[in-house]
This record gives C-alpha cells, sequence and structure tokens, in this order.
RNA sequence: CGCGGAGUGGAGCAGCUAGGUAGCUCGUCGGGCUCAUAACCCGAAGGUCAUAGGUUCAAAUCCUGUCUCCGCAACCA
C-alpha cells in the first residue's frame, strides 16, 4: 500500500529586499509540520518559494542598474541560503520566473479566458501620467492624483477580468459548509463578514503599466497580474498542466496552506475562486497565522525595527530559533518577540531543562557504570507514574499536532522532560551509588532515564533537527528503529545495555545581561537597510556612494516656521493640520503626527518646514510643505526645530 | 455606529465554544539536594479575571452598555 500523502506550503515570498524573522517563522512552521509528518510516515510534499514578478522588482532593479532576473536571482541566492542554514527541507522551491510555472500561468490564463471567466474589458481608471500610475475613483484626493495632486485623466485601457464575483455565492457555501477550510475561526468571520458578503467584484488580472511578468499569450502588450501568476504556484510547481504532472495527481488537493492573516484574503476567497473555475478541488485548508510584533507594534521595513533572522541563528543555534519561534507564540494569534524572551526561552527551556537533563543523566550513567548499564535492573515506585505520564503527553503533543497548535505540542514535551528531572530528585541516584546492594535499582532508574530521553529526543525533531542526533550520541543510539517514531509509542525500546558518553554542551547558558548589550549594539533589529549592500556584491554594477553635492542639497528649501494653529483632521488618525507663519507667509500643513502631539501643544511651537515641497491634498486638505520629524525605531516622532532663538520665516541651510 | 482581535497575580500567556474550587512559564522570597550547564526539586507570597449592569442556585466563562489598547481599511509629504 502506498503511504498517505500530505502536501503543504509557505506563501512563495516577494524578493524585493531580504527576508525577516517573520517570514522564517511560517517557513519553520511548516517545516515543523513537514518533518512531523513525514516521521509520521506520510509522503511529504513541502514547498516554498518565490513570487518575482511586478513592478516594485523592476523598479528596484532598475534603481540597482541590473535586470530584474539579475536583481531576483540574487536574492533567492540569499533566500535558500537562510533556509539552509535554518534547516528548512522543503522538497521544491519554485520561482515564478521557472519556465514550467510560466508556461502553465499562461495555459491557465488561457483557458479561463476561453471559457468566459476571464473577460477582457476596458478598465476605466484615472491615469496620472507623470507618475504613470493608475488609480481608481476611490484612491484619488479631491479628484486629484493622491501621489503628486496634480491633475489626472480618465483613461481607458484594456485589461483582462476574472470574474471574481460569479463564485461569492459559492464561496459563501463553501465556506459555511467546512468550517475547517479557513482556520482560526476569527479568519473565517472576518472573510465573511469584510469581503464576502459585502459583495465581490470582479478583479483585474492583468496589466499593461510593468513588463516584468508573464506575458498573456494571445495579447502581448499584457501581462499577468499577481493573482494568477503567484497563487497557481500551488499547482504550477506539481506540474499542472504539463508534461510531467504526476506530483500534480499525487498530492492535490493541498492539505495546508500556511500564510500570515495578511493574505488569508487571497488564499480564502480569490484562489479557491481560481479553483473553481478551474474545476478543481480545493485545499483542505487555509491557516493564517498571527504576526511577531515588536514591543506590541507591527513589524516593518519603514519603522525598521524588522529583525534579521540570519543574525539570531549565526549567534544561538538554528535549533534554538526554531524553538523559540514555535514555543513561544502560539499559532494563530500575535505574538511578542523580543531579545530577552528569546534568551530566556534558551536558558530556561534548552539549557536548564533539557540540556541539563541529558547532562546530567550521561554524566551519572558514565560515572557509576562506565561499561554501560547490566542487565539486572529493578523498576522503583515512581517509574509508573513516569510510564503513565510518557503515554498521556505522547498522545496530548500529537494531537496538538495534527491542529498546528505547535507551542501547545511543545509544552507536552516539556511536561515530560521536566518531570524526568523531578524523576531524578525522587529516586536519588547519588544515594543509591553508595551502596552495591542498590545497584540494580541505580540502573533502573537510569534506565528511566536514558529511556526517557530517547523518546523525548524523537518528539523534539520536527522542531530542532539538530539536537536529538546529540542526544543519540550520548546514550549510545545512531539513527535506525531505536529512533522511529512509533518506537516512542512503546517503553522500554531502548536495548538495556545502555552506554553513554559525554558530549559537548549542547546549549550552553546565556549571560542575559551582556548579551542583551550585544544585540542592542549589533542591530538585530535593522535588516533592511543592510540588505542592499548584500544585494549588490554581485551584480558588477557599482553603486555610487549614496552622496549628494551641495547643489543637491540646496534645491531644498528649509525655513523656520511658527505654529500659529492647529487642529486635527477630522477622521484620520494621524493628521495634524496647522497653520504655520514662515515670514509674511502663512501656510496650511498637513502632517501625520497626531499620535505623538496634541494640536495645544503643538501651537506655538518654531519648527523646520521644506518649503519648495509640492503641495498635496491629503484626506482633502491642502498641505503646502512639511514639517520635520525626527524619528526613533519604534517610529515615534518628535518635530525638528531651532535650538536658539530666531524669527520664523529664516532660512535654514 | 466601517471590520477584527485583546484587556486574567510584577512580566508573558492558558482557561471562555459545551457556566460550578483561577492554571502555566518567567521573576521574587524561603527550604531541600549535590548527579548536573550556580543547573535540579519542594514550598510560599502575589489576582475585586478592564469596568457597569443583566441572566442563573452558581459567571473569568453567557447577554447588554462603557472604557482602554492593537491591527485592517482611509490617512503618514
Amino acid at each position: 500500500m502506498s503511504k498517505p500523502t500530505y502536501y503543504i506550503t509557505t506563501p512563495i515570498y516577494y524578493p524585493s529586499n531580504k527576508l525577516h524573522i517573520g517570514h522564517s517563522y511560517t517557513t519553520v512552521a511548516a517545516d515543523a509540520m513537514a518533518r512531523y509528518k513525514r516521521l509520521r510516515g506520510y509522503d511529504v510534499m513541502f514547498l516554498t518559494g518565490t513570487d518575482e514578478h511586478g513592478q516594485k522588482i523592476e523598479r528596484r532593479a532598475q534603481e540597482d542598474g541590473v535586470t530584474p532576473q539579475a536583481f531576483v536571482d540574487n536574492i533567492v541566492d540569499w533566500i535558500k541560503e537562510l533556509w539552509k542554514t535554518m534547516d528548512i527541507t522543503y522538497d521544491k522551491f519554485i520561482r515564478t520566473t521557472d519556465k514550467e510555472h510560466k508556461e502553465t500561468v499562461q495555459k491557465i490564463f488561457k483557458t479561463l479566458y476561453g471559457q468566459g471567466d476571464i473577460y477582457k474589458s476596458e478598465y476605466e481608471g484615472m491615469y496620472c501620467t507623470p507618475c504613470e500610475t493608475f488609480f481608481t475613483e476611490h484612491q484619488l484626493v479631491d479628484g486629484k492624483c493622491p501621489d503628486c495632486g496634480r491633475a489626472v485623466e480618465k483613461v481607458k485601457e484594456e485589461s483582462y477580468f476574472f470574474k471574481l464575483s460569479a463564485y461569492q455565492d459559492r464561496l459563501i457555501q463553501y465556506i459555511e459548509d467546512h468550517p475547517e477550510f479557513i482556520q482560526p475561526q476569527t479568519r473565517q468571520n472576518e472573510m465573511l463578514n469584510n469581503f464576502l458578503r459585502p459583495g465581490l467584484e470582479d478583479l483585474c488580472v492583468s496589466r499593461t503599466s510593468f513588463k516584468w511578468g508573464v506575458p498573456v499569450e494571445f495579447d502581448p502588450g499584457h501581462v499577468v497580474y499577481v493573482w494568477i501568476d503567484a497563487l497557481s504556484n500551488y499547482i504550477s510547481a506539481l506540474g499542472y498542466l504539463q508534461q510531467e504532472d504526476e506530483a500534480f495527481k499525487k498530492y492535490w488537493p493541498a492539505d495546508v496552506h500556511l500564510v500570515g492573516k495578511e493574505i488569508v484574503r487571497f488564499h480564502a476567497i480569490i484562489w479557491p475562486a481560481l479553483l473553481m473555475a478551474l474545476k478543481l478541488p480545493l485545499p483542505k485548508q487555509v491557516f493564517g497565522h498571527g504576526w511577531l510584533v515588536i514591543n506590541g507594534g507591527k513589524m516593518s521595513k519603514s519603522v525598521g525595527n524588522v529583525v534579521d533572522p540570519s543574525v539570531l541563528v549565526g549567534r544561538y543555534s538554528s535549533d534554538a530559533i526554531r524553538y523559540f519561534l514555535l514555543r513561544e507564540i502560539a499559532f494563530g494569534q500575535d505574538g511578542n518577540f523580543t531579545n530577552e524572551a528569546l534568551i530566556t526561552r534558551i536558558n530556561s527551556d534548552l539549557a536548564n531543562d533539557l540540556g541539563n537533563l541529558t547532562s546530567r543523566t550521561v554524566a551519572m550513567i558514565e560515572k557509576y557504570f562506565e561499561a554501560g548499564l547490566p542487565e539486572l535492573q529493578e523498576e522503583n515506585e515512581f517509574d509508573e507514574s513516569v510510564k503513565k505520564l510518557v503515554e498521556i503527553q505522547i498522545k496530548k503533543a500529537e494531537d496538538n499536532m495534527e491542529k498546528l497548535f505547535f507551542n501547545n505540542a511543545l509544552e507536552d514535551i516539556w511536561v515530560l522532560i521536566r518531570r524526568l528531572n523531578k524523576y531524578i530528585d525522587e529516586t536519588m541516584p547519588w544515594v543509591l551509588a553508595k551502596d552495591e546492594k542498590s545497584f540494580p535499582k541505580l540502573a533502573g532508574v537510569l534506565y528511566t532515564l536514558a529511556e526517557g530521553l530517547r523518546i523525548v529526543s524523537i518528539m523534539i525533531e520536527p522542531f530542532m533537527p539538530q539536537t536529538p542526533e546529540k542526544i543519540w550520541a550520548q546514550i549510545g543510539l545512531e539513527r535506525g528503529a531505536f529512533t522511529d517514531w512509533d518506537s516512542i509509542h512503546s517503553w522500554g525500546v531502548l536495548p538495556k545495555a545502555v552506554k553513554a558518553k559525554k558530549g559537548e554542551n549542547m546549549f550552553p547558558r546565556i549571560d542575559k545581561e551582556k548579551e542583551l548589550a550585544i544585540l542592542e549594539a549589533t542591530h538585530t533589529t535593522e535588516a533592511a537597510p543592510q540588505a542592499k549592500e548584500k544585494i549588490q556584491e554581485e551584480p558588477k554594477e557599482v553603486q555610487q556612494p549614496e552622496y549628494i553635492t551641495i547643489d543637491d542639497f540646496s534645491k531644498v528649501e528649509l525655513k523656520i516656521g511658527e505654529v500659529i494653529a492647529c487642529e486635527r483632521v477630522p477622521k484620520a488618525d494621524k493628521l495634524l493640520v496647522s497653520k504655520i507663519q514662515i515670514g509674511e507667509e502663512v501656510r496650511q500643513i498637513v502632517s501625520g503626527i497626531a499620535a505623538y502631539y496634541t494640536p495645544e501643544e503643538f501651537v506655538g511651537k518654531k519648527v523646520v518646514v521644506v518649503t519648495n515641497l509640492k503641495p498635496v491634498k491629503l484626506r482633502g486638505l491642502l498641505s503646502e510643505g512639511m514639517v520635520l520629524c525626527a524619528a526613533d525605531e519604534a517610529g515615534k516622532l518628535v518635530a525638528v526645530g531651532p535650538l536658539g532663538d530666531i524669527v520664523s520665516g529664516a532660512e535654514v541651510r
């Protein structure tokens, strides 16, 4: 009989920049699940990859003076390297620039067009020529371009649309009939309330505004837009509509698409609709996990509080980071990422609990029975409760894994680890060692510990792939029959004559104070700025140092202004509108500082204003300039002003 | 009244779907032990479960109102 299959995916990441710890989180979770299923005897297909097309990549490449392909190749190399260091065992890495993928996308597009699910229409948009960008009526500010404030023209452009609206009712029906489909439950409510029930609009699935993408085969001016291009990776990677499509027949539908909560919508609405149109079965589950938040706020490149996983993996071990990510945060919910929590976890769970248990067990076996445990072993009064607990915790952990509750599964395993540490205190082997008559009992105790450790080591393997072998080496095991998942279901599998050999310290304790200071200094929280340097190692195009000349600088006209009136902008959380006296002139300026200044305290302040900035309408209000602010890592803003007394209107040079 | 989430001992969380002694980890304090990575084990202190009402014999758990925080959408010049 052939093995049951299990198909799990991560999203395909957008390689316009290096990835951050959030991407690692998704991928590590998927990897843990893939490893777990393999251990349970499944034929697993674990897919990850990159979504490489689009305008943003096109632009980034242009900025760096390389072709888009060279640009993404470079980042993809970095990503693959990262996954290697994090022990990610993907079975396939799909790139949307793969030839097979592009062909599949074109075929899908053609098929949908042929059957009327995609139709050509006119994309009536407002086009801003200088910005080369389309906007919907909705996006316009006062009928003007939201980017530059200039007039836009109504342009009709040919575009292809997918009849998303036609699938609305079927989607609602499907979701209601399959409560397991969107997980966790709250995400399902969100989809239904926010998008499905209010009604879906047809989706524009082609673009003519950029070239970097899959061309529409029968209409070369058009490029397939992200929806069909990116989402279809889940089937194109398996060979859908290709010569070799065994994998597709074997693995589709996917068991689970693991995604971040921000893209649940695409996977729970657009993707199923596309599949319905293609008459394919839907994935069994879309699981939207939460975010790693930094100090209660979102991790974002613009704020600059992005955590670079490669720094952490280099500093600690991949196993430690993987453990932390999956243990600390309830999968599905948001969770805090802090250096302090990371170190606390490593110290107390890995060093104190697991590392120390291994260490003391191995040390005692080595010390008391250098030649290995004798055949003669006696049980003691505590053995029964240990065995019973082992059985219970295995069951719990297995149940939690099925639900993707990684943190609970790990907690279940750690209950076992703590129990074993306690068992040592209960049985006091060092006392037994003092009297030869109790050696059989001593041997029994040490056997229980070794066997318990063996079971624990197997259970942690999906999460921490490197640690088990280190443990096995110390209790004289090699990968084989005694290290199978199945083997943990029966107690006593480990051969009686355990011989131990002390290994190196698996998880050294970390000096928290020192380490936190170092982490602060090394800026683990600034991945984004580093990204550029990394990227530029390969492409020959030498980027000019980012100097500007004094002439460039003088283009910016800065003046001192005094805030003479200020109030909140109605219905806008972040905006204050101020009247600012600049010499003779009074200007109206809108600033996104409402979270940091009340209108009252802002009035009377002298600030630095950019006076020759193109005026813009924000929230319908004209903003003629910009108030300079300093921003810290958390995104907190402080307006910048003169240190001494000076009249408003004074030029800043 | 845009949508969703959250408010539980010093910190981070579980418990809430199927009401009935408030649980875990870290931290603090006291004790034990010495096999072990100053690790381990035991014990203790500490909670009006945001708030106001309601249902009930009984509510952290169900219902209603209010407040605060976070995210999405609009907005960050």
